[in-house]
DNA sequence: GTGGCTGCAAAGGATTTGCACTAAC
DNA sequence: GTTAGTGCAAATCCTTTGCAGCCAC
């Protein structure tokens, strides 16, 4: 993500903070940066990794991490069953992610049928929708064979 | 779900112990009955709850929990975030979850569209598909306005 | 100066594990 | 009799929390 970008999404979380009457801490500011900065899956442990060195307990960075996915820059996803694991999707289209169950890499996919899904099942029954969680688990051996692999592919952890 | 129907849910893991040269416990047979006769999502506390006065330690409860998962007889579910949630699907059709965000109640809802995307998302990209898990958070506030509730409704917990 | 924020360490809660004893087969 | 299963308690792992001092505003 480019340095304006980063720029942009710390304006808004300056701004949410504001909002709630919170303030603009050193800690914050840093972890906002270190989360935008790389297009990667990560959790409250590989987030610490990231700011070694930055002097940030990691009793913050569960705090601060509650507060990013209220202000809606970063959001849980379900990747790992026994950890949290967090995205930005500040500037992301929706997308959900396709784990393979053999090398555990994830890949995204484009969310806008499953965005309608989760519409049409929702309005049919009679709620209103809010979000939706997914995770698919697949086999990427065909993947491999073709190389035909011109998708965004993440490594887990 | 009937006594004919647990008791051959029962055979069933009968014959995945006996495959694995595991041993067909007292224990083991209590749970099975317990899981299957209701149609209820369970945690491994809930499940703790329902065999109480079985003499059937928590250790017990987690390792047969696992069996039933590895064998098919039981899956696990996207309900909660911070516990491990689970469902019998012996017998059940394919389907997802949505959870209301005020009163939390579980409902199930037809699962061959999302099966369906699953295929066609996987496929595309090159992946072979295994299964996918799946939660919608929605207010269930205009379902209560109509009454129109002739869905399977599950409170949680 | 006030009220929120931080770091630390301790607490909490779900799940797993080591081990001696018990029970299937 | 052999091998796996069980119960118990301790251990583990992730996450939250209480509190005293610190820092943004």
């Amino acid at each position: 993500m480019s340095i304006e970008h980063i720029q942009s999404a710390l304006e808004v979380f300056r701004e949410f903070l504001k909002e709630r009457d919170l303030k603009v801490t050193r800690q914050r500011e840093i972890l906002v940066r270190r989360i935008m900065e790389r297009e990667e899956h990560f959790s409250a442990e590989t987030l610490e990794d990231r700011v070694k060195g930055d002097g940030i307990s990691k009793a913050t960075i569960y705090r601060t991490l509650q507060l990013l996915c209220e202000c809606g820059l970063v959001e849980e996803v379900a990747l790992d069953d026994d950890r949290r694991m967090y995205e930005h999707v500040y500037g992301h289209d929706p997308h959900d992610h396709i784990v393979c169950v053999d090398c555990r890499k994830v890949f995204e996919f484009d969310g806008k049928p499953v965005l309608e899904l989760q519409t049409r099942s929702t309005n049919n029954l009679g709620f209103t929708p809010v979000s939706h969680r997914m995770r698919i688990e697949a086999r990427c051996d065909l993947l491999r064979e073709t190389g035909a692999c011109d998708r965004k592919e993440i490594k887990l952890i």
